[in-house]
DNA sequence: GGTACGATCCGG
DNA sequence: CGGATCGTACCG
């Protein structure tokens, strides 16, 4: 079990639970400051469910499938590091459940949730598309340039920018509340929690350099067609650590 | 005020 | 592999 699972009433995050970690890789990772930053608002949300709903009333879904942690302080790579605080990321020092969505290259949008320590957040980088696919799919090819081939289903939300798009999740999201935006929320997954076999891969962050850059904070749901970049080796280890004969068999 | 660059994506 | 494209950070 990845340690979520809802209570009673209506899905939000501020109704979400953190659970012990009792499987493989999370009781592996090494020993740092990220052991506390994983809670409440836990990178590893995944098979969570973000919902939104569009202005006309449209609902999106889209399962969570790869996220990664951003710390504060002394994670180089975070807009947080060495504890600076800016107009930019000071959604990332709000209480946890706070939205980041900050804009990249000039012309794409990424989205955090800020998450329990110092500016700490979680980056959203892939969802699994469930309803509205075809608006995701016209909001996605909208934005493009010239006639462009429909994007597969399962790329219409396997990168940080692109499920922003799909999900027309721009700035105006910034220092908004999860638990209480009207027009995004969070959902438990919809098959509940996920099988125990279900593997969660550690990783490597994507598009890092420097010394945290082999930090092991990038989490994705093993054997899912929508993430977006996949590390045989950290599969391979993880497998390793399964035992032989035993262990699940990949997510969908 | 000036400048350099980025937690990305797309098309050739 | 280069270009798009601009807010933000940092320097002076």
């Amino acid at each position: 079990m990845i340690g979520w699972h809802p209570k009673e009433g209506e899905g939000s995050i501020s109704q979400w639970q953190s659970q012990p970690i009792n499987l493989p890789p999370h009781d592996k990772l090494p020993p740092g400051p990220w052991e506390e930053a994983l809670a409440p608002t836990d990178p590893r949300i995944h098979t969570g469910v973000l919902a939104r709903r569009l202005p006309d009333g449209r609902e999106l879904r889209g399962r969570i499938v790869e996220t990664e942690a951003y710390l504060g302080g002394d994670d180089t790579a975070s807009h947080s590091r060495g504890g600076r605080q800016t107009a930019r990321n000071a959604a990332m020092f709000m209480k946890p459940g706070t939205l980041y969505v900050y804009q990249i290259y000039g012309l794409y949008f990424c989205m955090n949730i800020s998450s329990q320590g110092e500016g700490a957040a979680v980056l959203l980088r892939s969802l699994e598309p469930l309803q509205g696919l075809e608006v995701m799919r016209q909001l996605r090819q909208s934005q493009r340039k010239g006639p462009a081939r429909p994007p597969k289903d399962w790329q219409l939300c396997n990168g940080p920018a692109k499920l922003c798009q799909a999900l027309a999740i721009d700035k105006s999201f910034d220092q908004e509340d999860l638990a209480s935006a009207p027009a995004m929320w969070l959902e438990p997954g919809l098959e509940g929690p996920p099988a125990a076999g279900d593997a969660l891969v550690c990783s490597t962050r994507v598009g890092i350099s420097g010394d945290w850059a082999h930090e092991p904070l990038r989490f994705y749901l093993r054997g899912n067609k929508c993430v977006s970049l996949v590390d045989k080796e950290a599969e391979q280890a993880l497998l390793g650590q399964e035992g032989p004969g035993g262990g699940g068999v990949g997510a969908s």
